[in-house]
DNA sequence: CTCAGTGCAAATAGTTTGCACTGAC
DNA sequence: GTCAGTGCAAACTATTTGCACTGAG
């Protein structure tokens, strides 16, 4: 799924895949097939997915480009600490999002078709620093997400319930 | 733990064990020892807590008061349905914290103890409603963590900087 | 006396890890 | 050639479930 609208593109020096094998060579680490098949993989397509749904969408078993389900998770936490991903939970289970040449922005997320919209607001910013300078607290980051019902589904529903109310 | 400073309470009607007798009731569920232990323990101890917390604290297997781990978690969940507590993730863990009879308020977390920090802000609910107004989003909740260090850490680090600066 | 609730052990889901082999440097 | 990375199977953590027994109604 790319469940989610595309904010705009913040621009950056280097392309994820270059950033990634500067982040591997920086902590002498290998740029493998596997690491270069994910980074590739997931900058070109994803906006928010799961490890499932990646494992999902990579070639199967056999193909050169395939990689195995713990690589995939390892992978994925290089790319956290890398700067290229961002994690966060969805009812238990971790969902990642682009961070590299992304603003920060928050979701709304629809409790009826599980789907992630983002949105930026600037104001949102200011006030979460305001509330940690009002209680002594060295604000560093925030995770806010709105739940809720999107258009599609408020939509959805009251065409149901005025067939429900033709019969 | 008890990490959090406490909101006030807020006025309600019935105490949360009446609350919770008059849900189970109202379902047709029974009224047992194990279910009234555990609204009693929870409602007069905890603030924030996760399931290992609640099962370390409750009388050891053998003691008339005893629930075993299932029936923990299975009784969580009913305490979130009768809307006794509110569940949320921290780090891949649930987390559960009072809601019948709290206000509605938000969340620091402590990345250094781990620490959680309630506050209250009318002006974010504002601002939660006001974008889900601009994004077309019925909104229904949110859930917002700001990160960061607390002023006990804080000031922790800095006197362990200074006394390094010392030798 | 009946059936929902319980405790136990076992299952599950998501993720991580130990280890012997492989391949990047 | 060496050692980090990989795939596999197995471990692990948090939570849920099937089942026979128990006790609330």
């Amino acid at each position: 799924m790319s469940n989610s609208e595309s904010l705009e593109r913040v621009p950056v020096a280097l392309s994820p895949r270059d950033r990634f094998v500067e982040f591997l060579q920086s902590k002498g680490m290998r740029v493998t097939q596997q690491r270069l098949s994910l980074v590739d993989h997931v900058f070109s397509r994803h906006e928010h997915f799961d490890a499932d749904q990646l494992i999902e969408q990579l070639p199967p078993s056999g193909d050169p480009n395939h990689v195995s389900r713990p690589t995939v998770y390892r992978t994925l936490n290089e790319f956290v600490d890398a700067g290229l991903l961002r994690r966060f939970n969805l009812n238990g289970r971790a969902v990642y999002e682009h961070d590299y040449g992304y603003p920060q922005h928050d979701h709304f997320h629809c409790t009826e078709c599980n789907k992630l919209l983002e949105f930026t607001s600037p104001e949102l910013l200011q006030m979460r620093d305001d509330l940690g300078k009002q209680h002594q607290f060295r604000v560093t980051g925030h995770r806010l997400i709105i739940s809720g019902i999107c258009q599609e589904c408020t939509q959805a529903k009251r065409r149901s319930r005025s067939r429900m109310n033709m019969i």
